[in-house]
DNA sequence: ATGAAAGCGCTAACAT
DNA sequence: ATGTTAGCGCTTTCAT
């Protein structure tokens, strides 16, 4: 079933099946109502690869997403959604894994879907102004910026809170309640993650504070999971190293992190406060529940596709903006 | 950047740089070469929609999964993709939202896509043969079965546990633990989906057991979320109805069950045990931790790209292969 | 081994 | 309002 058997069986031209499918102006009546008749009768679907190719232009809005396993983008994402199809755009998501290189992934997008701009959900902040060149249209990076990388900041958007400030306040309110012991829970340092920004974020309070930093309280781990939190975490307190409060990067390393400590018989918050940032679903339902810093994810999406749409619509500026977490107060502070 | 201004600039016909870049034998290597040098220098990525459309067939394999926010499917897909990668074929995903119809998102794919095969993974379980027909290729159904629909077997395959037995050995670890007055935590039950299923493991339990059935202890949902869980359980047990034991029709529910519990000053196990189904990683990290019959996710992925890989290659019949789960003994039974 | 040219299924001028 | 036709960027016979 292609357009050329719809017209035919209808008795039109393929420029009318079309019109007639795209809701174009200037047709009749009685032509809808012929074509919509054999399209139903044959359940016919237009072959996208075909209407892609034949467009010169689309209303298409990309979404490329790093790591389907992560929970945290599941709120955004459909903010997202909801937004973009509210703007009269169409999405057109995809999934990439940890190893891909999104920059390529957009670049292929962009030709292959006809794309009017595209957000960046996730994903490294070191991108390069030669691996930005290649894609043509602009785009917004979601949750993350660009801080450790060098571009302008009129090459890209950002929507994003401020890490650095995020995880300062983290460490503050184990500061504010006397805490001086604070150990961290991290992953890479080194790869312009938001890992590396929080971990910024931590020392600048420490020396704030006038708390010496301290190595032995510093637990990394290679990746965001919660299994290999629960694994490192472990094998750190087997070391015996005193502390009284834990500042995790993320929610889902805090998950694995409090379980190691249940294991090592340590009472969150009594023996150990416990504090995070994100704000994902999961850890509300903790026990006890975590405290954190949530960030703002519905906004964030909503505002990533603004910005976008501002700037496909009026050739507006790239903007930078930057959200406000909000504290989760939960059970693990004292 | 099209094909032809490949050609143009390595000085070879698009036929040959076609070849190149779809590695056809018959190709000189000094046309390898010169291709190849232009296609780096330009960083040039071929159009896919043109690509499909050009293609009278292709070694895709199609991937259709609901909803994004699924922890379970996680380690699924990981697994599908890994071995189609093996296979030899391409893997094509396509998230869809919980109301999208998956049999029209699989038909247009089809032709999109030129696929080889289809795999559905979760989805309703009562297609009828007419919206079946719509689709082209052998697919298998990856988590679900069709029992309540009323497909051949000979049309469709399968992959999956047996959801009934499973409810049914779930309540059989609560009985043989002595408890009589069992909770079951659910979602819908007349829609054909894995929790009507798993319902009627429930209630032959039961019956088996000889423990009347009491409509005060079905307590229900009207989706598989966290949050609807919580609350729902938090308004039953509100009700004061006597029970010492719960069966949550999924993990997912049973961690919102045991933060309601926990409210209500129920103590997990000893005043109320609680089983589930699935064995997501999430749940691992509960406190206590739940107590789960596991399904083997990973073969399951596996399982289901090999049948699919078999009809396609050796066009071998639909198979419907059933797995076995396994008991983590968790801390929440007693 | 390589090139020319005919599609693949659709959209979008351009004509009428 | 409708039809004709030339692309869109690629693959794939069919020649050579």
């Amino acid at each position: 079933m292609t357009i050329k058997d719809i017209a035919r069986l209808a008795g039109v031209s393929v420029s009318t099946v079309s019109r007639v499918l795209n809701n174009h102006p200037d047709v009749s009546q009685d032509a809808v109502k012929k074509v919509m008749a054999i399209v139903n009768k044959y359940n016919y679907i237009p072959n996208t690869s075909a209407r892609n190719l034949g467009m010169s232009s689309s209303d298409n809005i990309g979404v490329i997403m790093r790591g389907i396993s992560n929970p945290f983008y599941t709120k955004i994402i459909t903010a997202i959604g909801d937004k973009i199809e509210k703007s009269g755009y169409t999405m057109v998501m995809q999934q990439i894994s940890t190893d891909e290189d999104e920059l390529r992934v957009a670049a292929m997008m962009e030709k292959d879907k006809r794309l009017q701009g595209l957000i960046l959900l996730g994903g490294h902040l070191n991108y390069t102004k030669e691996q930005v060149s290649s894609i043509g249209v602009p785009f917004v990076c979601c949750t993350f910026s660009n801080e450790y990388g060098n571009l302008n900041s009129d090459q890209y958007s950002s929507v994003c809170i401020d890490d650095e400030a995020t995880a300062f306040s983290a460490v503050e309110q184990l500061y504010k309640k006397g805490h001086k012991k604070i150990a961290v829970l991290l992953s890479a340092v080194d790869d312009g993650s938001v890992s590396q920004v929080r971990y910024a974020g931590y020392k600048r309070a420490l020396k704030d504070f006038n708390i010496p930093e301290d190595d032995n309280l510093i637990i990394q781990i290679h990746s965001f999971n919660i299994a290999d939190a629960y694994h490192e975490m472990s094998k750190w307190l087997d070391k015996g190293i005193d502390f009284s409060a834990l500042f995790c990067i993320s929610d889902n390393m805090a998950m694995g992190a409090m379980k190691a400590l249940r294991d090592a018989k340590k009472i969150v918050p009594d023996d150990v406060a416990v504090i995070a940032i994100d704000g994902i679903e999961a850890s509300e339902y903790t026990n006890p529940v975590l405290s954190t810093l949530c960030q703002p994810m519905e906004h964030i999406g909503i505002k990533a596709v603004d910005v976008l749409v501002d700037i496909i619509n009026n050739e507006g500026p790239h903007q930078h903006l930057t959200l406000p977490t909000t504290l989760r107060e939960g059970e693990t502070l004292r």
